[in-house]
DNA sequence: CGTACCCTTGATGTTCCTCAATGGAAGTGG
DNA sequence: CCACTTCCATTGAGGAACATCAAGGGTACG
């Protein structure tokens, strides 16, 4: 299998396939050619298995982690001991960066390998001398958190104020924009996570689902798959 | 009264008055002191009186609003038309920079002034230029969203899988640690306004607190003082 | 002094969580 | 490849937490 492949140029120090990293990442594909390079110099591959955590809250943040291959999820555990998944990250997306800005240098959240992961690390210190270096990184990564505080609050807002249901036709409208084909798609996490991440219960979610099936609004099919039979209807709810 | 004074020294382009605008603001003030007079000579002041809009979602974003003098509440509004409180400006601190870096260039929430209140207003192209010309700033401002993601997020996942009470009981520890002397503080906001930053009603605030104050872990004084008796208690609910 | 808004308290209803049990899917080890 | 285990999804019954509706009293502000 080509896992063992990967296993390989993963223990070594950046050449090509970091290449890919960089230029997957909208805070880095702006740059010229030989800046990307540059950076991918400073970029190391790690791998996680189906279940790793690959930070944890209160741990020390020395990296930025660009996902190059699989899944992960970010999730936060509450004062209570419950816990919210807050975004499922796939290649080209980016997580820690939140660590290397706050003035504790800790991770708040968690990270956890949902399958088997390719992750480029770049150094708390090189990203440093990255921002200081091409002042457009930090404009970029500026552009990034703008659109996380906004998805942020959009979902603080959400779950304060709208009924589950409508939560969750509101998730499946979403997700429905940004994954779907021919009305379908494929809710990229566990029900229970979905649950999670929309503050209710996996009980909840199976019964709302039920009643939206009942309403004609969509069908669940096999595999974590929805097909959306009626957007505008999901919308009104 | 000085109010006079103000509304003079506001309608004319940055003088002194602004220099402790620019001083207030940690994006700002740790700029080295002919760098805060060239910024404050690219501010203006505004004024607004209790209950008047500063701007609304869905405009056009123009400028970064530094608070001088006085409240504003930061809203939003759902899907379904109910309203969020997700922040209190107190002076020196700033808004409107979410929509200086998003892509449509637009608002998401509403600024309403809640007394009468003094801001200075740096434009946008002159903010872009100073972004530009001090790269600090730019990590001042990262370092700023930082800190308001993680508020965001660790206000959704309270909301997502906390009870009211303990929201309550949550939000009276923070604020009196933020705000606090003798274990006695003032909530900067109406109760309406509180039970919907907290996501419920005021109604249930009512009820919550008589049960916080009958249990003894807090007391009610007049004009929306709260004096905490029992913080621990307070922080086991 | 009057008006308008806000807060409070009570009664009622609904949403959704919790607990428990079963069925099913996926992963593990022989 | 099959049996076994474990985790996940579903369904049902019950109840708690909280929203809603309605009315009275307080408070701020013109």
């Amino acid at each position: 299998m080509d896992k063992e492949v990967n296993k390989k140029t993963c223990s070594v120090h950046g050449e090509l396939s970091h290449d890919h990293c960089i230029s997957l990442v909208p805070i880095f594909n702006h740059l010229s050619e030989e800046q990307m390079v540059e950076i991918s110099e400073l970029t190391h591959a790690v791998e996680y298995k189906k279940g790793e955590i690959i930070y944890r809250a209160q741990e020390a943040s020395n990296a930025l982690y660009i996902l190059s291959r699989g899944k992960i999820k970010i999730y936060r555990i509450s004062e209570s001991g419950k816990d919210q998944i807050q975004r499922i990250l796939t290649p080209g997306e980016f997580t820690g960066e939140l660590a290397l800005f706050n003035e504790e240098e800790i991770h708040d959240s968690y990270a956890e390998a949902l399958e088997e992961v390719q992750i480029c690390m770049v150094k708390r210190e090189d990203f440093s001398k990255l921002l200081q270096k091409y002042p457009s990184i930090a404009l970029k990564v500026l552009s990034e958190f703008s659109k996380r505080l906004e998805a942020s609050e959009k979902q603080a807002i959400r779950i304060a104020t709208e009924k589950v249901e409508t939560r969750i036709a509101m998730y499946l409208a979403e997700t429905m924009d940004r994954y779907g084909e021919n009305q379908t798609f494929t809710i990229p996490m566990k029900k229970k996570d979905l649950a999670s991440h929309l503050g209710t219960t996996p009980e909840t979610i199976s019964r709302k689902l039920l009643e939206l099936e009942e309403a004609k609004l969509i069908s669940q099919l096999p595999q974590n798959k929805i097909k959306v039979l009626d957007l505008d209807g999901l919308l009104l709810i």
